[in-house]
DNA sequence: TTGAAAGCGGTACCAA
DNA sequence: TTGGTACCGCTTTCAA
């Protein structure tokens, strides 16, 4: 027979107090540093605390004191584990530890249904605040939080449909410049490849290679747009399809990582002409060692998380305000 | 004159209440989906849910049913930003997403105090379980409250002075692998390149590169270590001076994905004789796509944490039973 | 310096 | 089917 022995409970303040022969509020006090407590009972007390293994109930306490602050931040991303979010995280992390914050992470992998589930999750676990890099097109079922104080920033994309602070990548400049960069080359048949267009970022990147060659007189031919790829092999799949067209691109803007990398897997392949040039929004690790030389638009995502924290701390430190829209510069490396 | 206007403060169940005319309980159980409560009854309330835009205070709720159960769980990794933190977070999440956990998740950087102090706010929030790379030497500072009845489970290395489950990769089988998939090419002096010799799993590389020799009869020469590499710089220097050795090593094995990438950047150097042979601890993307191909030892970060979870789990569900230790087999990707 | 009692936002038990 | 009351673990107020 198997016996689920039930761990003893966890002590709390009112059996330390019992067993330190004071009252429930004079260990309250000695737990959170009050003065007003003689010496000798203070050190009676943290000796119980000890021996009982008393651990602070952030909980119970956040709920007394009532004023809404958990010091819990919700982080909801793209995919925890794409480089792009996981920095992110890391430089907000690292934004908001020295003030005793906690992120409360998850991954939304590009579904609105989930990112409307995990963000009332967060709500009811009463998080101080929001950060939100949306997947549904819209956020104004967010309306009423925000009105009740509740600090949201977007990250990576411009809300629609909600009034809040946002943090975005020049996406738009940063795709015109590395488009730029393929027409000094003298290309004139630029491919690009982009992720699902309901996705406002990738909107504006295909926007930034369409302003490059209209503003070079040149027509955006559609027939060289392919979006709505996801993966690194969808990427690779669709560049291939592309050299195989009568009039192929003689080069490639991929508008994100996981597509750069797929056109690089791509240019090991047989082609059926020439080699394209490619330049990829984002820096890969490694992309630097290899042939060909891959120029990229690298995004500050440090920066973005730096200003995110920022913008948060400020609506959690006073309610109000103008809602602010930071855009950081993407940086054109030319490999 | 600027004025803060303080929003107004979340409705609670009984304001709902009031507003629908019923009583708290009668609230609580149309929030919590409960029986017996009479159709028109629950509309009207659903109604003032909506309308006064109430949410479920799940602090409040978890602290009244007392069961010990936030739902949440803490996960402390080395670095988020690092891509194998990183992807174990993500295997975490996808495991235990549909029971409704949530994680709590921080970054430690190689520092016991940090994770320590990380460790007791996790506690302080009542998480469900932990789950811990840890950075310190021993954890027996936990073992009051594994003996309160946390779940534990280490992950990537073994816990020291603490009985809990533990999910590691075969660093040492791996390492021997890699190290022998070099004799075979022939190489007989072969270098090694570590991470902090404080990190068990660094050393048990190190063990497994001892052993590869060993076994082939060969010393394993001091002379051709160099540990306490932590970033991509680091090794790269450290590989260059081991080269320009009077008896230099034909080939080195890399023990982390950053020192691996720090000998590819060394290959680009002008070196003082003929290129070594690389083969990494770690596969890191695009280096498939390298030239030269570079062996790695693959480990099946995904299978750690769904191990993780799922020992996770098992002692959330019952208590007690003997520790487990799972160790998840090393891949020998040769290219 | 110390403690008793009330209450934060909910849930459980039992009575109506 | 409904509601009153006690109470989860802690902090606050105020009196001793």
């Amino acid at each position: 027979m198997t016996i689920h022995q039930q761990p003893p409970p966890r002590a709390t303040m009112r059996e330390v107090a019992t067993a330190a022969g004071v009252s429930l509020k004079t260990v309250s006090r000695v737990v959170n540093g009050e003065p007003g407590v003689r010496e000798a009972v203070r050190r009676k007390v943290e000796a119980v605390v000890e021996d009982l293994g008393y651990r602070h109930h952030r909980g119970a306490s956040d709920l007394r004191r009532g004023g809404q602050r958990t010091r819990a931040i919700g982080v909801l991303v793209q995919d925890i584990a794409n480089d792009y979010s996981a920095r992110l995280l890391r430089s907000l992390e690292d934004a908001t530890r020295e003030r005793g914050f906690v992120l409360l992470t998850a991954s939304l992998d590009e579904d609105a249904d989930r990112e409307r589930q995990l963000v009332a999750e967060m709500i009811a676990r009463r998080v101080d605040g929001l950060v939100l890099m949306a997947a549904s097109e819209r956020q104004d079922y967010l309306a009423a939080d925000v009105r009740a104080g509740l600090p949201v920033v977007c990250v990576d994309r411009v809300p629609r449909g909600l009034a809040v602070d946002c943090v975005t990548i020049d996406n738009t400049g940063g795709t015109r410049a590395g488009t730029e960069h393929l027409l000094r080359h003298g290309h004139r048949r630029i491919a690009f490849l982009g992720d699902l267009p309901t996705i406002p970022t990738a909107r504006e990147r295909l926007e930034g290679w369409r302003q490059a060659l209209t503003a070079a007189g040149l027509e955006a031919d559609p027939a060289l747009v392919r979006d709505g790829l996801r993966t690194v092999g969808a990427a690779r799949d669709a560049l291939l399809e592309l050299l195989r067209l009568p009039d192929p691109p003689t080069a490639v803007f991929a508008a994100r990582n996981v597509l750069t990398v797929g056109c690089l897997h791509a240019l090991r392949e047989e082609l059926p002409g020439p080699q394209p040039e490619v330049v990829g929004f984002d820096d890969v690790e490694l992309m630097d060692l290899l042939e060909p030389r891959t120029t990229v638009v690298r995004q500050d995502v440090e920066a973005v998380g730096r200003a995110a924290a920022e913008l948060l701390e400020r609506r959690l430190a006073a309610h109000g305000g103008p809602v602010q829209h930071v855009v950081v510069p993407a940086e054109l490396v030319v490999r």
